[in-house]
DNA sequence: TGTTGTTTTGCATAGCTATGCAATTTTCCG
DNA sequence: CGGAAAATTGCATAGCTATGCAAAACAACA
């Protein structure tokens, strides 16, 4: 019924023609601080400076300066800088994942603060770390200034290549770490403890950690502190279930869903990140007859957007986005404005505990 | 209007530190193809057609550059050539609301389609249209090549904006044309259309359409698609309930939780995109005691994948995201290969109805 | 070997702006 | 008004690579 668009029926094609035969030259040859130069009667030093804030220019020159400029469509152009300054002002941000809410709304504040510190984002996509090699040189051939990346950096092959860069690199939760490369990591190890704590509170007695894939640092970081904290607690040792495949919806879906053959029936659940319990949670009603909190209590991790939505009420570990952002870029600045050599910082921010009603129980 | 001086000032703090940079650079200077020419024994060109694939070099030479390039870590550097070309191979994308996951993965996949075409994405994140012009003068400062932008072009004001830039731009949904601007857009009113037949298949009596903000002209067109869709089916005619704010999941919610008071009940709920569809459902239970399907029926828009998550299991239109890339990439690269001046373009993409639970009455 | 044709190499340059320095103009003050 | 100080302006250049063109090396062939 809805077939493929077709788009030459739907397509209406508009070209408008040149009134003057001049523009077409602006293609060729966008308009130059000389062009301007020449317009205004001034020297080419004197529009350079009408665009530099703080330079040596009287009102007068600087306002015909405008005036030619504004005529003429002039545009500075910050190519030529680069070279000179071998600044480009610009930052590589690799990320990948973005179907996780939380990496999205993390990818916007980033690129709002390093626009307001007058850094541009020069992004690179990356579906897996095969191509992360071929996406770091395309990203140095435009002379970035430093590399932000919320890719859990898993492999030492990876922080080598990274290194290799002789660039200034900031992580989100990447548990390695290198000359050049600073991490700022959520308190993941805490939270686990302080979730554990919360189901000993409760007085739940088959707690489960309900893991992401193992490659993930941070994932892992979140259990080990869930199992002390279980231990501390004095609760019977928490049950392992990983899930197969991403750390999705699906898959924490499919993973509770498994329980039912294993006989496995947890009272309490952690889930490696927000997306899976909301998985679990919908898994527990659909194929095991558990209602969540009546039945099984479950926190996830990342307090997504969804999180708070009335049909998981999920109660979560907030990353505290903005202030790990923040400090990712002191970690950022600090690497950028010293001549000392390769950085190595780290730099932990704590997780804030979200109650919300999956960890009410009603018993 | 366009400020450029206002962007200049904001970089200050960060250009102070770029002298010092420069300064160290001159002892830790970036290697160059000419360090590398030395080092290998040959003449500076050589070292570039070493690396420019398809000149004319003798193997044995490019095996010698390409020696000698790796042991001193030389990485080529792509500045110089933009000045020469004019051409920076780089696209500003201007990208808001990401806490839509329907925007999350678009630029996803855009990104993904740029780098294959070999274009790398300067990204510009912007709150709101005011900051608009200034992010614009930043992209225009790096010499990109276009803009593509999923921002709903609203305000005839922001069109010629971009027209004055005189450079191709490709609009995701957006309704305003003008020269140098090509857009992609889903089939937003044929969509409404066949959300008012299934509902008619149903026999639905008291239809509602949940508007977007007023200011999207695609909420709009799905709206008007929809209510002449209802006209034609001969169902009495939809009752139009706009949210205030944003079209998020709150307003959603809230939208739908003042219908209580107004005594308005209806049967069957067409919404402007998915988050808000998700607030209505949560909100028709909890507000007022409906049920989703059994006592409403409820449509989105955009199929996020918390669509398909089990707790809403919400009937969706799929942007087939894919297909509206790949042909604003067509547009892209059409807008880019042509000499004969501005190029406008328009593209639609029918959307595909995915038929999930909340449309099934089990009555 | 000489000649012609082909491949490879190096030279020289363009591309545009920011900035140090010197020259010039303006301002200030006695 | 004169001269010193300050402000402004212009000149010249650096920054690095891709490429047209000419020169050189090489290959093929008689």
């Amino acid at each position: 019924m809805c077939d493929i668009a077709a788009w030459h029926d739907c397509t209406v094609a508009v070209r408008l023609r040149a009134k003057h035969a001049t523009w077409e030259n602006a293609i060729i040859r966008a308009v130059t601080s000389i062009d301007v130069a020449r317009a205004a009667g001034v020297s080419q030093s004197a529009v350079s400076r009408a665009f530099s804030p703080g330079s040596s220019i009287s009102a007068r020159t600087k306002q015909k300066v405008l005036a030619a400029a504004a005529s003429l469509g002039y545009r500075p152009n910050r190519i030529p800088a680069i070279m000179l300054s071998g600044r480009s002002f610009m930052v590589g941000v690799v990320i990948g994942g973005l179907e996780n809410p939380f990496y999205a709304t993390a990818l916007e504040r980033l690129a709002t603060a390093l626009r307001e510190s007058g850094l541009q984002v020069l992004l690179m996509h990356v579906d897996d770390a095969l191509t992360l090699d071929s996406a770091l040189d395309r990203l140095v051939s435009y002379r970035i200034d430093a590399i932000v990346t919320s890719l859990a950096i898993g492999s030492k092959a990876v922080v080598q290549a990274l290194s290799q860069l002789r660039l200034p690199v900031v992580c989100f939760n990447s548990s390695h770490v290198g000359p050049w490369i600073s991490t700022v990591n959520s308190n993941n190890h805490g939270a686990g403890l302080v979730a554990a704590r919360l189901l000993g509170r409760h007085g739940m007695q088959r707690p489960l950690w309900l893991a992401g894939p193992s490659r993930n640092s941070a994932s892992r970081a979140r259990g080990r502190g869930f199992c002390q904290g279980v231990r501390d607690t004095g609760i019977p040792s928490a049950r392992l279930v990983r899930v197969q495949g991403n750390d999705t919806y699906d898959s924490g879906y499919d993973a509770i869903a498994r329980l039912q053959k294993q006989g496995i029936r947890p009272d309490a659940i952690f889930s490696s990140n927000d997306m899976m319990a909301c998985g679990a949670i919908d898994a527990l009603r659909e194929c095991m007859g558990l209602h969540c909190p009546h039945d099984v209590a479950i926190m996830g991790y990342d307090n997504i957007p969804q999180a708070a939505w009335r049909s998981y009420d999920l109660t979560s570990f907030d990353q505290q986005t903005d202030q790990m952002v923040a400090r990712a870029m002191q970690l950022l600045d600090e690497a950028l404005g010293t001549q000392d050599g390769p950085v190595s910082r780290t730099c932990i921010v704590d997780a804030q505990l979200i109650e919300r009603g999956s960890t009410r129980a009603a018993r």
